[in-house]
DNA sequence: CGCTAACCGGACAACAGTGTCCGGATGTCT
DNA sequence: AGACATCCGGACACTGTTGTCCGGTTAGCG
């Protein structure tokens, strides 16, 4: 029997566990308390102490790096499809993560400010790189557009976020922004 | 001989000199090290003790209302304006205060959450609403662009802003942001 | 000239978050 | 079963910020 139902996480063959633990607790609360909420509170919230978490993840970003690593795997799966709209599919998850997980946005930041040396920073630029000039041969996207201008709506969207009281407003704002900006982006 | 050099700032005659220099050195940090920066710094900025300081502001709110004040009274004047283009001016100034002084933005989020009922919120949206209809009338703008737009691509700009590194890459963004946005704001 | 009221300055307590450390619990292997 | 290597848990020291407090200074006024 693997482990069915362990009455304790403690011992070695706990520390899977404690870690899955401690990366799903991260999400939850890097969601509802932002990207800043206290470690403590992420220990807390996964039911292990802050010896535990600081031996998993020594600092935030390496947390925050684990913890949004399977999200950027995502967008990068979608990158590498080789259907036409794999450019809009990809901006279309940016945007609800962008919106709903505002602290893997944060986390950009952080890294940027702290390891400027890390390409983390590039994966997501490469991704719309991969997709966009496709989407646009195909005339599903606006022919003028860059990657560079890209990344600036995505900017533009975090701002539209960021200034939101809560998700719900949050979701709203960014569906006018997007109306808004509807013209720029689609096909003229 | 009214207060030609003085070579302390104790006594009551220098209470007014002291919030003065409190106000400078706010807006010095603020801009400096952002809306967060420690009140202490802002003590030791201006020359004052931390007393002093908390005495003339309880609050940080209360310090950032006094130092924008007069930003948002710029603002209201120049709403005042009859011009048909007041809506373009107060436009202008309200991009370049989200650039320089990224802090006026926050202090309205710190407002917003800290203060729900104060209306500080209300006064630019009104300001805007003031002068868009007269510059649409006189062709000087998108026609179909309502107040909620103008407010939301103000928030969108922020977004730049808070994504950038440093200000004169924060300039640079808004500016291509601003250029990718000028089919939508400009007379179509 | 001296008194008084107002005000400044920096020390200080309180608090929150970070990161460390070690006693104690647990699984594994013989 | 027993010993060992591994890991957990929460207490703790440390750091940085907030907000308070009181001794000491200053201007104004009689």
């Amino acid at each position: 029997m693997p482990t069915p139902s362990r009455t304790s996480n403690r011992g070695p063959a706990a520390a899977p566990e404690n870690r899955r633990a401690i990366l799903d607790a991260a999400r939850r609360v890097f969601a509802d308390r932002g990207y800043h909420a206290p470690l403590s509170a992420i220990a807390q919230s996964a039911g292990v102490g802050q010896g535990v978490l600081y031996r998993h993840f020594p600092s935030r970003l390496d947390l925050a790096f684990a913890v949004f690593e399977e999200h950027l795997a995502e967008l990068e799966a979608i990158a590498a499809l080789p259907d036409d709209d794999a450019f809009l599919r990809l901006w279309s998850r940016v945007v609800e993560l962008t919106v709903e997980e505002s602290a893997f946005v944060e986390m950009f930041l952080d890294a940027r400010r702290t390891l400027p040396e890390t390409d983390i920073g590039e994966r997501l630029p490469a991704s719309v790189a991969a997709t966009l000039p496709r989407a646009q041969a195909a005339g599903l996207v606006n022919a003028r557009l860059t990657v560079a201008d890209v990344i600036l709506v995505q900017r533009m969207v975090y701002g539209v976020v960021a200034t939101s009281l809560d998700a719900g407003q949050a979701k709203e704002s960014v569906h006018r922004a997007l109306a808004l900006l509807r013209p720029l982006l689609g096909p003229e």
